[in-house]
DNA sequence: TTTATATTTGGCTGTTTTGCCAAAAATACT
DNA sequence: AGTATTTTTGGCAAAACAGCCAAATATAAA
């Protein structure tokens, strides 16, 4: 690969691994609701509020989310919701999957 | 978050994060043009012919790409070519970033 | 059976990621 | 100013990941 695909590869990449991450996801899923504050976030979470700053920190980096602030509180927010298609399609493939795996096991059980 | 919904997004997370890597990245669009052998990517990867097969193993078990032998060399082949719109909505993201930070740009500018 | 080719596995090292804690920063209230 | 609330930052230890090498495995050809 050259040193421009490598590039290239690299920044998709940055941006997938951002949302690579239970956490994340979940706050990715929550936010297509409606805005949040990390109050809110770490609540639904349960671990440690910094960790959950951590995570939108990552995710606000990655260019996915964004924030507002009101009072003491910030509130997050989906920056680009087509992320959504994206996990939208996340459920074919473990579709796909469990289809493939209902296959195995049926192959399993005529073999007896 | 409930031991049910931790275990959903860990399912998930685990997908995504399959596909969170440059040569994983590469190796799937790769794929999307037809089926390869480990030593035609490993050429256009350039690292070692073992990570490349690492790499590989990781996207074979998240159920993303399937194999099959033909003499001495193993083809891979996407399984879920759905994998494709995913990366077709990374596009978005990367377009909405440029256009914000463009954006910001010409702000920085005006203000001289 | 030996040899060559293609791929995977095991093991090692360095790097990255995660998550907790404690401390700092920012804002609103008294 | 002092206190409470919300969020971020820095630091640390444990776990996961990446990539190289050498060795093992599998298949085909001589």
């Amino acid at each position: 690969m050259n040193p421009e695909t490598q590039h290239y590869y690299e920044g998709r990449a940055a941006i997938i691994k951002a949302i690579a991450h239970p956490s994340r996801l979940f706050i990715v899923e929550e936010l297509s609701k409606g805005e949040r504050c990390v109050n809110e976030l770490t609540a639904e979470i349960g671990t440690d509020m910094s960790t959950v700053s951590k995570h939108l920190s990552i995710l606000k980096n990655a260019g996915i989310i964004g924030d507002r602030k009101s009072g003491t509180s910030i509130y997050y927010y989906l920056k680009t919701p087509c992320i959504l298609n994206f996990l939208g399609c996340l459920e074919e493939v473990i579709e796909c999957n469990m289809k493939q795996q209902g296959e195995i096991l049926m192959a399993c059980r005529s073999r007896k």
